[in-house]
DNA sequence: AAGAAAAACTAATAAGCGTTAGTTTTGTAA
DNA sequence: TTACAAAACTAACGCTTATTAGTTTTTCTT
């Protein structure tokens, strides 16, 4: 068991679905090639199959971690027996910092989830979908409880959604802004608008 | 010459363009085939070429017709001596617009310019910055004039792309939804939010 | 109807693709 | 040191790609 590859990077299979993570996104799924990626990780494009299934598995594997990383974290916002308005925050804080820590596997999610093969196709849509409901239904919650306004609560989902997808635009400008206060801004912006 | 081509869709090339359009959205610009192409044309792949340079023109096509649309619609905005807010109204307006009339192109635009080869990657890029410094200015003139709140410029004009931007979510729940309704509710939410 | 121009076709090109087979090198454990 | 397994390599596979050349058909002009 090699020591570097163990302990810091993970396995070697993860080391190629980080990079391949970063070339789908620079350069798009179709895009990049596997001898390309290879060159990157410093091998010949056979030998990465001694470590993955197949291209179309990698953009698999970082769609479905993705998304299943936004549905544990929605589990758990669920759970907790906290106001509405604390849950809409916990969660538009978990996309911020999504966006911010794994940047380019979510970028990927969000841009090359067209790539996936079936029926991965239908099961990260449906995912989605089912993403979307639940906040939605978080919403009505408030509406109901009166914590919100009675405004349209998916037109407020998607508001959101967008706004935090929007982030991809900061990544370039990263130096320019400091994070802790994108955050709040945009946590007081998407929510007062909505509290009552 | 045909009738039918030259007066209601334009040119044989504007039609194969609008098609492009459309796969290059759906599919992606890598991910698109020449011959797939020419299939929903009814046509062989190598009659294109009669027509077309190449495929990669196809794209610069495209993604250069929507940013000169912004530009043009940007400088008409800019010699109006109209308040800075009914500026920003229009802007925001013909984004919206833009985004329900050409939704294929616009797309093309914002997600497949990256497959653009140089110098037209460089010069997109340079015109989109443009467009961002000159909305930007416009902003700083109204923080000047203390018609709007004294915010961070570039913070405000980051969030209504990337708001204008995430209307392609709606496209799929385009019969859910009056636009003229979506249309002002969105004017209100990013304009009231900077008002002074 | 004849001639010219436009646009379709078939066929082929070279290059690149993901992936596999077979072999050799490298690293680990006994 | 020997034996085994993991992971690298070279070479090649069949397939698809964008594009070109050459030819035939269609369309328009006169």
């Amino acid at each position: 068991m090699a020591k570097i590859i163990a302990s810091k990077n993970g396995t070697k299979k993860d080391v190629i679905t980080r990079q391949a993570a970063a070339l789908f996104r620079k350069k798009g799924f179709a895009a990049t090639s596997m001898r390309e990626l290879a060159e990157n990780i410093g091998v010949e494009a056979s030998s990465l199959y001694n470590h993955i299934g197949s291209k179309s598995e990698l953009l698999q594997t970082i769609c479905f971690k993705v998304a299943n990383d936004f549905n544990l974290h929605l589990n758990e916002v669920e759970k907790k027996s906290s106001s509405t308005i604390s849950k809409l925050e916990n969660l538009i804080q978990f996309h911020i910092h999504m966006m911010l820590d794994v940047y380019d596997e979510v970028y990927v999610a969000n841009h090359e989830w067209k790539q996936l093969q079936e029926p991965f196709l239908s099961n990260f849509l449906h995912q989605r979908k089912l993403y979307e409901s639940r906040m939605i239904e978080i919403l009505k919650t408030g509406i109901q409880k009166k914590e919100i306004k009675n405004i349209h609560p998916h037109v407020a989902v998607f508001t959101i959604l967008s706004a935090v997808r929007g982030l991809e635009f900061w990544q370039q400008h990263k130096k320019n802004v400091n994070v802790k206060e994108l955050e709040t801004n945009m946590i007081n912006h998407l929510l007062n608008g909505i509290t009552k």
